[in-house]
RNA sequence: GCCUCUGUGGUGAAAUGGAUAUCACAACGGUCUUCGGAACCGUUAUUCUGGGUUCGAAUCCUGGCAGGGGCACCA
């Protein structure tokens, strides 16, 4: 809004002064005491038009009209032009803050729009580890960001009840006596059968077998099988329960599988798949990527052939106009492939699937595989977290202690995922990167609680918050204003790490001004500066929640 | 080998092509707790490398170096 009135007003400014462009970019100076916005357009045409830089942005400042929302205009450094917006502008802005409650920050981005993402998919026999929670991380937090923009959005799980890992697990299972019941005998299980397929010719032919018979839905193994895949998707709610995560679908290969099946044979018809050494592949070297195999020379389905389904079986369930699969990024090419060879087939798709590619977590001790069995489970990490906060709460205050610790734990996590660009790997240290002083999501947490003590203070006291302005603004006022449009530009490109930043910038911004001003002071300037405390509870609880993040009220 | 992503203080990160590169951790020094110290204030220290584009480059282009990931029946 504020935006469009000053970028008008340049416009009109320029015009004045004989000049037409089209693209004038307002920004935020890095430093408040450069103003709330910064233009450029001066240092942008003085080269055109033949002049300096500095003395066209003078021009132009001349020939800007006034208004109440602006309260001075400077020309700074080789021609920045500068707005420093007015103490009206600020309050009002606390004002429609504490107005808009719940709904600050949302905005129109995605209005209309049908979105489903997908994110999460543990596989049942396998192990939930910690590249699981950062794909729910990310996508949860995705999820909640598309939602706020005004999106309808569904999420959605996909979980591989067949294929090749459970055959590993089932097998591991019969040779050896584990009991499925167990969440750790399948990891385990698993694991084993994984390493005899790899170095047993035998035990490779048996396993194959045996995944042959699960898809055939062999009556002797079903027993072992359901029991198997209920401990795992117990196992997996429990999780999501705490990870504060609620899927709308679940589907499983099982369902996509005949499906893309289907697709296959019609691609083999078509031409667009090809037979190649028994195998029948989708060759994807002639349209820039590499070649997979959708259909094995022992007559069984892969991967690929599932994921080729899954994109209908999703729409039957919802229409969406776009599908987000959220994947750790070594899937990056295999999506390619995969999306290519579904776009061909159902040309109607174009633009409506995309893959968004997320960094892994890495070890200090090197890659992390669950065929390797060499994991850190979602379980413990949240486990030895929650240990953590519970030994820093104080005792007496908090009422439900163990709940409370476990929001604290979890944020911790989330926010060591959700605070850099999505794609970046992070390099998990279980010693240092999971911290909750400094930039860390308890941090975030402990300002709101911090807050809202002060609010009941201040109900105890009958102190009432007013919305009167101040000699002076401060930094807090500055920065709330600009929650939406961080929202918004989170929302676009499918970046949370920008509200955790922002939020931690609030955040630091609030701790300081509580560190130089008392707020219950006794003066009449009291009611208003507990009307920003307000609103920046307000932001900080709204934004954490679009990190999918819980906003304890004592810890 | 080919494709692809990444390289920012000692460590982990941020920065729609903008001004003096921003945070946090660690280290060192301070606030001494009256609205919650999981806090606040201060000090030290950073854009892999050569060239190019631009009024302006951590960011864009190009050569090199280093690391991650992928490249046919795993997911």
């Amino acid at each position: 809004m504020i935006r469009e009135t000053i970028t008008h007003s340049i416009q009109e400014a320029l015009n004045a002064v004989g000049i037409t462009a089209e693209n004038i970019v307002l920004e935020h100076p890095v430093d408040l005491s450069h103003g709330d916005f910064s233009c450029n357009v001066a240092m942008m045409l003085a080269k055109k038009e033949g002049r300096n830089s500095k003395e066209l942005a003078e021009e132009i400042v001349k020939n800007l009209k006034e208004t109440s929302e602006i309260q001075k205009v400077e020309v700074a450094g080789p021609g920045f032009i500068n707005f420093f917006l007015s103490q009206e502008f600020f309050t009002g802005q606390i004002e429609n803050i504490l107005e808009e409650e719940s709904k600050w920050g949302s905005n129109e981005l995605l209005n209309g729009k049908k979105i489903m993402v997908e994110y999460t998919q543990p596989n049942p026999f396998k192990p939930f580890h910690i590249g699981h929670l950062m794909s729910n991380t990310i996508g949860e937090s995705i999820s909640r960001l598309v939602e706020f923009s005004g999106a309808e959005t569904r999420r959605a799980n996909y979980q591989g009840d067949i294929g090749l890992h459970v055959a590993k697990a089932l097998w591991g299972i019969g040779k050896e006596g584990f009991d499925a019941r167990s969440v750790g005998d399948l990891g385990i299980a698993y694991a084993y059968g994984h390493e005899k397929y790899e170095e047993d010719e035998n035990a490779k032919l048996e396993i194959i077998e045996l995944n042959k018979r699960i898809v055939a839905k062999d009556s002797d193994l079903m027993d072992t099988y359901t029991i198997g895949l209920n401990t795992s998707l117990n196992h997996f709610e429990e999780i999501y329960k705490v990870l504060d995560t609620k899927f709308d679908y679940y589907f499983f290969e099982g369902q996509s599988l005949p499906i893309g099946l289907e697709m296959v044979e019609k691609g083999l018809e078509s031409g667009i798949f090809r037979e190649s050494e028994g195998a029948v592949v989708f060759p994807g070297e002639e349209y820039g990527f590499h070649t997979r195999v959708f259909k094995t020379q022992y007559g069984t389905t892969t991967y690929e052939t599932r994921d080729l389904g899954l994109p209908l079986l999703k729409q039957k369930e919802f229409n969406f106009d776009t599908s987000i699969t959220i994947t750790a990024v070594e899937q990056k090419t295999y999506f390619d492939v995969v999306f290519k060879a579904f776009s061909l087939l159902n040309p109607d798709f174009k633009g409506k699937l995309i893959h968004i590619p997320h960094g892994m977590m890495q070890l200090a001790s090197g890659k992390m595989s669950s065929r390797k069995g060499n994991v850190i489970t979602g379980e413990s990490l949240i486990n030895e977290m929650k240990t953590g906060a519970l030994k820093k709460m104080k005792s007496s205050e908090v009422e439900n202690k163990d709940e409370a610790a476990e929001q604290v734990g979890v944020a911790a996590i989330k926010y060591s995922v959700l605070k850099q660009s999505t794609g970046k790997n992070i390099s998990f240290d279980e010693e240092q990167s999971l911290s909750f002083e400094g930039d860390s999501g308890p941090y975030l947490q402990y300002t709101n609680a911090r807050i809202l003590s002060i609010l009941d203070k201040a109900k105890t006291e009958g102190i009432k918050e007013e919305v009167r302005k101040l000699s002076g603004v401060t930094e807090i006022e500055k920065l709330l204003p600009r929650f939406p449009e961080v929202v918004e530009r989170a929302a676009r490109e499918y970046e949370p790490h920008y509200v955790t930043t922002y939020l931690t910038d609030v955040a630091s911004a609030f701790n300081s001004w509580y560190g130089q001003t008392k707020i219950l002071d006794g003066t009449d300037e009291a009611p208003y500066k507990l009307a920003c405390a307000h609103a920046v509870s307000i932001t900080l609880k709204n934004g954490l929640w679009l990190l999918g993040i819980k906003a304890p009220e004592r810890m």
